[in-house]
DNA sequence: AACAGTATCAACCGCGAGTAG
DNA sequence: ACTACTCGCGGTTGATACTGT
């Protein structure tokens, strides 16, 4: 959609920047540094006179983006876990593509970061299934296939963790009850989740080991600077962090998924195909690879 | 090894809301 | 009240990495 005013006033951002021969595209190490650096002298906000101020050739917006999604030393990299994936579809559900709000929910992880899992995995998979990614029939697939199976999975792996202490931390919470109601990322496995007829579903092969991978291992993912060469992280840039992760709250109540029943026609429907719910090959699959 | 197709994600764009002057 | 500016959000793009043939 194109509005003329929108158009004239990008223009004049294009020559604005033209002559102050703005840069763009992709960051470099010294870019990066200089942001660091001049935002813990000097704090966050006012991005476009902090560009100015920090020397740094980018417009306010990119600095902003540059920092929430990349450089801030609480941000969380690597892959989106089961208990992620859990309350990014519960709050999708809720929410729709507010992922920002939906990012609030998930500590260190951005709006950005979620709405490309959500567009590059969640969607993907609507299309395969053939059905827009916002109709009844793939919210309700979601809702009463994806989601419990997600729930014994997380189970599965918290199960799997205590017989090897080494790996749970807090880069393997599992779910507990909270006071209120909601429930809570914790250390602690908890029985909150019943969910029924769970003997087949931490079988599969899909589900690997990587996937549960403590967090200190997904935070050292490399970013592969196309600018220098260097791989860097952004977290070489800091001490490490000291981000609480055991408590990723959601919002609502405990889901009930024993009262989640596939009780609509299309679902019980003989045209389904056979791997129509083979949720191994669908979202843990690609969350794997 | 080379190429093509696909997946991923950092970065940009357009727009609306909020705010200062 | 109006205008200009800033900020933040959601949608989109494009470069790169990865995978399969």
């Amino acid at each position: 959609m194109v509005v003329k005013g929108r158009d004239i006033n990008n223009n004049n951002i294009r020559s604005e920047e033209e002559m102050m021969d703005l840069k763009r595209g992709p960051w470099t190490v010294d870019e990066d540094l200089s942001l660091i650096n001049y935002i813990a002298n000097h704090g966050e906000g006012r991005w476009n006179s902090l560009a100015c101020s920090a020397g740094l050739k980018r417009t306010g917006k990119s600095c902003r983006l540059r920092w929430l999604n990349y450089l801030r030393p609480d941000v969380r990299r690597g892959h989106i876990t089961l208990q992620e994936q859990l309350l990014i579809l519960q709050l999708h559900n809720q929410w729709g593509n507010r992922w920002s709000k939906i990012a609030q929910y998930l500590p260190g992880r951005t709006d950005n970061e979620i709405k490309n899992y959500w567009r590059t995995r969640i969607q993907k998979h609507a299309k395969h299934l053939k059905c827009d990614v916002n109709s009844k029939q793939f919210k309700d697939t979601m809702r009463y296939h994806w989601m419990p199976r997600l729930v014994e999975r997380i189970q599965s792996a918290a199960a799997t963790t205590t017989t090897m202490p080494t790996t749970v931390n807090k880069s393997s919470p599992t779910l507990s009850t909270t006071t209120n109601n909601a429930y809570t990322y914790s250390n602690n496995l908890s029985s909150n989740f019943e969910v029924g007829n769970s003997s087949s579903a931490a079988s599969s092969d899909t589900f690997g080991t990587h996937e549960v991978s403590p967090i200190s291992d997904l935070s050292t993912d490399y970013y592969n600077d196309p600018i220098s060469g260097n791989n860097h992280n952004p977290q070489d840039y800091y001490q490490p962090s000291q981000v609480n992760y055991d408590c990723i709250t959601s919002p609502f109540g405990l889901f009930d998924y024993q009262a989640m029943e596939p009780n609509t026609p299309w679902i019980q429907s003989e045209d389904t195909p056979n791997n129509f719910w083979n949720v191994d090959n669908i979202i843990f699959y690609s969350s794997n690879s």
